[in-house]
DNA sequence: CCGAGTGATGTCAGTAACTGTCATCAAACG
DNA sequence: CGTTTGATGACAGTTACTGACATCACTCGG
């Protein structure tokens, strides 16, 4: 049988679902290392084999996103406008998002009530605009549009994220998204 | 004698001048708090008295241009747009900075060095952000147009301010930063 | 002039994040 | 069947940060 190997199966996984259970339960600066590796069965040390640090189990999934975030741009039509292009991304993000409702809830709560976090966050989110641009780029789009708009699609992301987190109106995430694009250009006309 | 107290003078002044030496010198990470506080004959413990982490001793002077951005867009005339009284107040915060030109290098160079230091700086940022967009608001400005103002305004200073550190134009910072709000308004037209 | 604060600092012990190094041992490989 | 490999454990060490208490020049009411 696979996974029957001397260690139980998925190490990283079982890591940080326990970080993710623990935040919760007891908030992040509350929650030991050791104390997540003891929940899945682990050593401290081997925490720190897989994840760099206390914040990052929170936010390995970021990988994924660049990829699909990076393919969608790379795919869009040639008739696309680097907004359109942007768009189309951050659609397919957002349903990346909206496979793992809860646990996309639940990991921003946490987030949301701890300082260190939001940094990472942030750092995070410069990144997937790095990354936005690039595929721009790549698209032949001038340096100074490919930064602007994907700056311009990740706070409109942010504004869309908020929105569906808060639950205020339940809607799916890719139609905040759709909605928020739709408010940017339209108050774009007179910035 | 004024100063000639029990301790010696500018104690925080001190460890801000300890520590940024000795991060140009060694780098953040390879300094520890007790060697910032040794060179300013403190001990750790008052280190940590002044300043929050190892990290904050960089960006106390954030708060000083907050308050410059604040004052800047609340005494704008009634007149300009949400993007006039931006332009206003970043040209106060490049003054700022400029006053300390030697300074604001050094301290830049120490934090494109070192990621945690970049975390920090974001978050400052979107503080300043969220001032600017806070006093726009006090103008009367509606939620949506002074988010996005304050949001752009951050982006466009971080662009200028970015040339004028690299030094390839040897130019004032408050030239760049007209020089990139003029450049936005020529993108915007086709966002 | 004196005695009770006050405030900035020192001292010291403790927690926990992270790192380096070496040992272990099942599984894969030849 | 012997060797190598890779994930893990064990353990010691550094350092960022915190809490509790001590110190002592200065201040201010009496």
């Amino acid at each position: 049988m696979p996974g029957m190997g001397r260690w139980q199966p998925d190490a990283r996984g079982r890591l940080a679902r326990a970080a993710l259970e623990l935040y919760v339960e007891r908030g992040f600066d509350r929650t030991s290392v050791a104390e997540i590796a003891e929940r899945a069965g682990l050593t401290e040390r081997t925490f720190f084999r897989h994840y760099a640090d206390k914040r990052e189990v929170l936010f390995a999934g970021s990988s994924a996103l660049q990829e699909v975030l990076a393919r969608a741009v790379a795919e869009a039509p040639e008739s696309a406008t680097p907004l359109d292009a942007v768009a189309v991304a951050l659609e397919g993000a957002a349903a990346v998002l909206e496979e793992r409702q809860e646990h996309a809830r639940q990991r921003q709560a946490v987030i949301d009530a701890n300082a260190e976090l939001q940094e990472r966050e942030l750092i995070k989110l410069a990144s997937l605009s790095g990354t936005l641009a690039e595929a721009l780029r790549e698209r032949g789009v001038d340096e100074a549009s490919a930064g602007l708009a994907a700056e311009v699609g990740i706070a409109v992301f942010k504004f869309a994220f908020r929105r569906w987190v808060d639950r205020t109106e339940e809607k799916e995430l890719s139609r905040f998204v759709r909605e928020s694009l739709a408010g940017l250009r339209a108050v774009a006309a007179d910035v």
